[in-house]
DNA sequence: CGTCACCTTGACTGTAATCAAACATGGTGG
DNA sequence: CCACCATGTTTGATTACAGTCAAGGTGACG
């Protein structure tokens, strides 16, 4: 099983005991939406998608979290997303009462703790609203690479669990369009895939990476999206490749 | 000048003397992107907007600032939006230090308060981040209206000092995008026009807003879009009407 | 070795963007 | 008060980006 492997603080120190260890397997709901928020929770090793779904079964990814992430805080009584394990997944739970709770040293935060956690969702989620609003395609994914490779500390090969149709339903596009925009991505040598496996990418180019994510692309990047099929010449059956 | 109202309860009883009244005119700058967050706001009368720019000028609108409203709050240091007045508007301000101060009696919230403020900001920008991840232009206009109704109370008449430019930079369409889906509404008897301005609105038919809005409209809703211009007969001039 | 889930690519379609033009509104100054 | 102008809105024609539908390829796993 591929594992995204990430080196960040876990639980405050001096508050172990106050988290109990969960395991779950890939695909296995932590929590859904509308469910009563008992609990508070931080990713051990593995990883977690929390969406949102409309009647018609449109899903919304809001954000994937990582090793050392802390999800599941609700300030009303209940969660807004779903939460399923990505893959394999251990995470650490605290009962709402260690967030909220009167009495500060059983709680697991300071209060100064609790609204940095919030803001910096709140940050994230400003961020996602730009890049959903006003961002093209290949400017969303270069985007969604270059911020899995800061926070997983840019390594050598970028092992990615998440799937093409995860990333889709993050960015707000089907996984064809995310599989084309990778493939661009290749093309230009931004990235490669590591191996044989296309869950296993290389990135080259940060910079190139981060112009796109930008905006800053020179206008004939978007443009050989169309270009290569467009060469002319006789076209060539599949069987000629 | 038209002016939208609201009946929301303003600073907390027993802090006035703790904020300061100013007056924007239509268009003014109350703040910049990444400028020092010094100051907070709430609004009196009129409107706001907050928005983020791309290097290329293309601008997303995260927020709509009503009457009774808070805005400006930053955890960190710097604004992350520009704030600007929508038309003439009073705001009262606050020092950083009233938010943010470790003396809770020289400050405007608890840190009770101060987080669902900040909780009530971040459930609005998840809400934000589905509508334009995964809704179509029709659903995220009828979305966009059964909200504004909502905060101003429904009432009869929707006095709208809100361009469609700025709507569309809101819901991340263009404005002529926005000006059909409002002649879509219109036509489909939903809302209609008070008067000879399009900036006063009647909605006429909630329910069918919050169908549409929720992607619960039956299929042919959004293709009246279309099927109106493709009609048979013959193409008759503008003067003919 | 076969199956299943996932990924890639191609062909075509459709929604919303773009480009363009006419019309409306509100404010200004003669 | 009216003519004029700038700004905003509506509608139409066309384009283009991303979606849909379809088929084949590939890797992981039993």
């Amino acid at each position: 099983m591929l594992e995204i492997i990430g080196s960040h603080t876990l639980v405050p120190t001096g508050k172990e005991a106050l988290w109990k260890i969960f395991r779950y397997r890939r695909g296995a709901e932590i929590f859904g939406e509308a469910e009563p928020a008992d609990y508070i929770y931080q990713i051990k090793s593995g990883a977690v998608r929390t969406f949102k779904l409309l009647p018609d079964g449109r899903r919304q990814i809001s954000s994937f979290h990582l090793p050392g992430d802390i999800f599941g805080i609700e300030n009303g009584s209940t969660h807004r997303f779903t939460a399923e394990a990505i893959l394999e997944t251990k995470v650490l739970i605290a009962g709402r009462e260690r967030v909220f709770g009167d009495d500060q040293e059983m709680c697991v935060f300071s209060n100064r703790e609790l609204l940095k956690l919030i803001a910096d969702s709140l940050e994230r989620a400003e961020i996602h609203v730009l890049l959903l609003g006003r961002q093209s395609a290949p400017e969303r994914v270069a985007a969604f690479l270059l911020d899995m490779d800061q926070r997983l500390r840019s390594p050598e090969i970028l092992v990615f669990s998440i799937l093409r149709r995860d990333i889709a339903d993050y960015l707000g596009l089907t996984h064809e369009t995310v599989t084309r925009c990778f493939s661009m991505l290749r093309d230009q040598r931004v990235l490669s895939y590591s191996g044989v496996s296309h869950r296993q990418i290389v990135v080259h180019d940060r910079a190139k990476l981060a112009q796109l994510a930008n905006g800053h692309g020179s206008k004939d990047d978007a443009k050989l999206w169309y270009s290569n099929k467009k060469s002319p010449g006789p076209l060539r059956s599949i069987k000629d490749r």
